[in-house]
DNA sequence: CACTTGACCTGTCCGC
DNA sequence: TGCGGACAGGTCAAGT
């Protein structure tokens, strides 16, 4: 999400108001609309605001229509003003300076004065969706959306109260639902845990309260924290042909397996919770101390490893 | 219903 | 250098 939010004002500095001479489609999956519609609905239109909900992107147009934009893992987004870079977002791997459009690249929109919009993707994931302000509102991806995390609706109660469906399944997983809340990805995820003191694979309903209240807070943080350096964009984002601060370097576990922990020193873990990557630290994120004696077991069924 | 796994894709990296 | 396998920041469908 703080990738995307970065990307998203760079997007209002630099597309709002342009106006949408064409549009390309390199790869028609990509969009889901015929091409007469998606000419009909874009071209000769302008960019109103540029929204965003979870990790997706809404560009809002002048009529009743929007973009649903998902980058999903590795799509990027390039605005080009008269062939320099005025906006980069998006994923290393794949060329960024070179040539447009490129082998990656499914949909580029040319606007007004000079700019070019390129949307690039790799691994085919992303996608666009063509909405209109009803569909928009009941698009299945929003629909039983959670708050956003860094919104006035995401509040402890109401953590609390989306948290409550969960019962063994591991804590990592209740926060990467966005069902949950919505804007926390693989790395935020443990992130928030690890500034929490939560070991990523605790049954949630096990959990304590004072913990819930660590790792609620410890959601706000971090995003916040990781919206005002831009994100963790690998290479870092270019904005106004400058490379942007990343919030890299202030990530406590995203990228340092087997380096010291910087609260305590332990050596950073890597295993896998939910069927995702996952680093910790044991020592910090110690595995769920076992209920009180006589106290009812929420029921908790954990395979012992070495961590 | 709660929870897990596989599929969607391409590129990179690591071990043999 | 080549090759197979694991893995990568997300989401959804189908399985147990």
């Amino acid at each position: 999400m703080p990738e995307v939010e970065t990307l998203r004002r760079g997007l209002e500095a630099s597309v709002r108001g342009a106006r949408i001479e064409a549009v390309k489609v390199l790869w028609p999956p990509f969009v889901n609309a015929s091409r007469p519609l998606l000419d009909a609905v874009v071209a000769g239109h302008r960019i109103g605001a540029i929204r965003r909900r979870g990790k997706a992107l809404i560009f809002d147009l002048d009529h009743d229509w929007h973009l649903l934009v998902h980058l999903k893992m590795t799509g990027q987004v390039v605005v080009r003003r008269h062939g320099q870079p005025v906006v980069f977002g998006g994923h290393p791997t794949a060329n960024i300076v070179g040539p447009m459009p490129n082998t990656w690249t499914r949909a580029v929109f040319t606007l007004s004065a000079g700019r070019m919009l390129y949307i690039n993707d790799q691994r085919k994931f992303a996608r666009v969706r063509v909405v209109t302000t009803e569909t928009l509102a009941a698009d299945p991806f929003f629909l039983h959306m959670g708050p956003e995390a860094l919104g006035p609706g995401f509040t402890l109660a109401v953590f609390r109260q989306r948290l409550a469906r969960y019962r063994s399944a591991p804590i990592k997983a209740a926060l990467l639902d966005q069902a949950t809340v919505a804007g926390i990805g693989n790395i935020y995820a443990d992130e928030c845990l690890h500034l929490a003191r939560i070991h990523p694979r605790q049954p949630t309903a096990s959990v304590t309260a004072a913990a819930l209240r660590r790792l609620h807070r410890a959601i706000r943080v971090i995003l916040r924290d990781a919206v005002a350096h831009c994100g963790t964009s690998f290479p870092a984002f270019i904005r106004d042909g400058r490379h942007h601060d990343t919030w890299l370097d202030r990530a406590r576990l995203f990228g340092r397996e087997g380096q010291p922990c910087r609260v305590c020193g332990t050596p950073i873990e890597r295993t896998r919770v939910a069927g995702r990557g996952t680093n910790f630290c044991p020592h910090c994120q110690p595995v769920a101390a076992a209920p009180a004696p006589g106290r009812p077991s929420a029921g908790r069924r954990e395979r012992h490893s070495s961590e």
